[in-house]
DNA sequence: TGCGAGGTTTGACACGTTCCAATATCGCGC
DNA sequence: GCGCGATATTGGAACGTGTCAAACCTCGCA
C-alpha cells in the first residue's frame, strides 16, 4: 500500500537515483528537477521506508532503553531526557522494563541487537556483565546508566551516592542530631549501599563510630517498604526513638511520613525525615520532603550524548565515565533536634 | 561486522534458504540438519537482522506509542501495560512523547510511519484528526487512547470520565457537603470538561443547580496548579470555604492538600478532597486521598491488544470503542460534613 | 533395474533504499 | 562546428531476509 521511492520517481519522470538525490543531498540536484520531485513527493504521500534504509545502512536510526521500570518516577524523568536527545538527532527511542528480571532483561537484549539499534542505555541488573559485553563485542554500543563501568570498557553516568549519603547524614549532624536512623532498602541493590556507607562517612568524620547509625530495613525500595519501616519506627517508646531518619529513597520517605502523621507523631518536630532523588513529589508531600537532588533528566540527556557520540563514530571515540553530584535540597521535613 | 544468515550457511554447509527455514519453519527441515544449522548460529552469535526482515514483510515488528507527557504518572502506567503486551507479542515499543504540542506529535508520526510500524496508540492533541486520518489511510492502524473515536473509524480505549465525575459528587453529596467546589484544569482539555459535566449531573439529579457547583481554575493539572488553587482555597473566611473539593485529578488533589496542611486547615474534618486517576501517591500522600480510579494499566494493555487485532489482521477486525467505567476509592481525605 | 512417492534442500527473486561509477547534457571558447 | 569541462542525471549493484516452485535424494516396490 505505501507508496515506493520508484512510483515516485516515474511520476516525477526521473530516475529512482534522482528522487534519492532530492532526498538526501538536495543540493546537487537543478532547482528545477528538485521541486518536480518535491511535488510528486507530496501528492503522492511519500514516506520514506526506515527499514530499507536501515538495511543499506547497516544499522538502524534507533536507540534502545533498558530500566527497571519506567514506573518509577526516577526512570521516568531518565526516560524523558534520553528522549529529548534522541529527538533532536532524529532518532527513535525503544523503552524496554527489565523488572530488574534477568531474562526479561536478555530477552529485550536481544530484540535490540536484531533491530541493529545504534545502541543501548541501560540499567543492567546486577549479573548483567557479561550479556552487554557479549553485546559490545559483536558491535552494539552500550552506556551504563546509574551504574558504573567496572572495566571502564563502555561509557558509563552515574550519580555519586557515596557523597550523597554523606550530605543528608551530615545535614541531621548539623541540626544536632545524634540518634539517627538509616531506612534501607535491599542491600544487594549498589545504591542503597552506597548511600549507607556515605552516611558511615559523615558519621566517621564527625568522630562518631558505624554502630551510631541504627538500620532499619524497608525490604523494598517503595512506599510501601517505607510504611513498614515507619510502622516499626512508631512501635518505638517515644524516648529511644531515632529523631532523624534518612531513607534510601523519596517513595521509602513518603511511606515513613505517612506512618508518621497516622500515629501523630509530628515531623519534623519529633522526627525529622530527609529522603532520596528528589522526585517532583517530594516537594509536593503533606510535609515538603527535604531530600538529596540527583539531575535525573541530565542523567538521561547525557547518557544519550554519550551513545551518539559513540556512534557518530569518526573513530576518535574515548569512553568516558561521568558522575554527577548530588545536591542536598532542604525543606520543612528536617529540623534542628530539640 | 554483524553475522549475516549466508555465514551461517556457508558454516553449516546448507543453503541460505535452509538457515532461514530452520528459523521460520524448524518442522520441515530434518532434524539432523536443524540441529547443525543451529550449532552455526550459537557458535557464530548469529542474530536475526529485524531491518531485513521488515523490509521483506512490509511492516515491522514495532508499535509506537505518543503520549502527552510519560512523567505523569497516568500516563505511565498506561505505558507499561503497553509494553507488557507488547512484550508478550515480541513486538517493540517506540515511546514519544507529544508534550502537548501539535508540532512534535506531527513529527514523531512520520518517523512511525517512516518505521512501518505495525500500528501506533496515541492520546492525540486536540487538533489531531485530520493526521490521524491521513495517517489510517495510508495504511497505518491507529487505536486512540484515554480519547474517544468521534467517527468509529478506528478503535479507542477510553474512560467514563462523567460517569466518574458524577460519583465523585454524589460521594460528596451522600456524606451531606452542601458547598462543593471543582478544583479545573484548562477546560479545553476534554476530560478536565468531562469530568465537570458528571459533576453537574449528580447536582442535578440531587435537585441542585450548576450554580452550585463553585469553579476554581487551578490553570494546569499538576501540582503546582493544584497549590495555587489551594491557596485560594485557604484565602476565603472559613464561613464560605467550600467543605468538599473535588480536583481535576491526584496531581492537583495532592497541590491542594499540601497547602491545606500548610495552613493548618484539617483535611477531612474542616475540608474534605477528592481526587481523580488513583495513582501510587494517592494511597501514600500525608491523608491517603479519597479518589477516582481508572485501570490504567489495563487501559494501555487492551489498547495494544486492539492494535494487535487489527494487525494480525485477517480481515476481519472490527473497530471496537472500549469504554471503562472508573470506580471510586475511599479512603481518608472525605468525610461528612459536619 | 526402473519408477514414483515423500521428504529435504536449494536457487532465484523481491522488498526499498543508497551509493558509485558512468553517461548525458549544457555552456562556452576556439 | 567542435571539443572541453562542468554540471545533472542515471543504471545497477548491493544490504539480509523470506518465499516458492523446482530440483534433489532416498527408499520401497514391481
Amino acid at each position: 500500500m505505501p507508496v515506493s521511492i520508484r512510483e515516485v520517481a516515474a511520476h516525477a519522470g526521473v530516475s529512482v537515483a534522482t528522487v534519492s538525490n532530492v532526498l538526501n543531498r538536495p543540493e546537487i540536484v537543478a532547482r528545477q528537477t528538485r521541486d518536480r520531485v518535491n511535488a510528486s513527493i507530496r501528492q503522492l504521500g511519500f514516506v520514506r521506508n526506515e527499514s530499507a534504509r536501515q538495511l543499506r545502512a547497516g544499522h538502524s536510526r534507533t536507540i534502545g532503553l533498558v530500566v527497571l521500570d519506567v514506573a518509577n518516577p526516577f526512570f521516568t524523568d531518565v526516560a524523558r531526557g534520553v528522549e529529548d536527545e534522541a529527538s533532536k538527532a532524529g532518532l527513535a527511542v525503544i523503552l524496554c522494563n527489565s523488572d530488574d528480571q534477568e531474562r526479561k532483561e536478555e530477552r529485550y537484549l536481544e530484540l535490540l541487537e536484531a533491530h541493529r539499534v545504534q545502541g543501548v542505555l541501560i540499567t543492567p541488573v546486577a549479573s548483567a556483565g557479561s550479556r552487554l559485553a557479549r553485546l559490545q563485542r559483536r558491535g552494539t554500543s552500550v552506556v551504563l546508566v546509574d551504574s558504573r563501568s567496572p572495566s571502564r570498557g563502555q561509557c558509563s553516568v552515574a550519580v555519586d551516592d557515596v557523597l550523597g549519603g554523606d550530605l543528608a547524614i551530615s545535614h541531621l549532624l548539623a541540626a544536632g542530631h545524634d540518634h539517627i536512623a538509616y531506612v534501607s532498602g535491599p542491600p544487594g541493590i549498589r545504591q542503597v549501599a552506597d548511600r549507607r556507607e556515605g552516611a558511615l562517612r559523615a558519621l566517621a568524620r564527625a568522630g562518631r563510630s558505624a554502630d551510631d547509625l541504627e538500620i532499619i530495613d524497608a525490604g523494598a525500595l517503595n512506599v510501601g517498604g517505607g510504611q513498614k519501616a515507619g510502622a516499626d519506627i512508631a512501635a518505638l517508646p517515644p524516648g529511644s526513638r531515632p529523631t532523624a531518619v534518612f531513607c534510601a529513597n523519596d517513595l521509602i520517605a513518603l511511606g515513613v511520613l505517612q506512618e508518621m502523621t497516622r500515629n501523630r507523631i509530628r515531623v519534623p518536630e519529633d522526627v525529622s525525615i530527609i529522603g532520596y532523588d528528589d522526585i517532583d513529589f517530594a516537594a509536593a508531600a503533606a510535609v515538603p520532603l527535604t531530600s538529596v537532588r540527583q539531575p535525573r533528566h541530565q542523567i538521561g540527556s547525557t547518557a544519550a550524548r554519550l551513545l551518539l557520540d559513540e556512534a557518530d563514530g569518526d573513530g576518535a571515540h574515548q569512553h568516558r565515565q561521568v558522575i554527577f553530584e548530588p545536591e542536598l535540597v532542604v525543606r520543612q521535613s528536617t529540623h534542628p533536634a530539640s
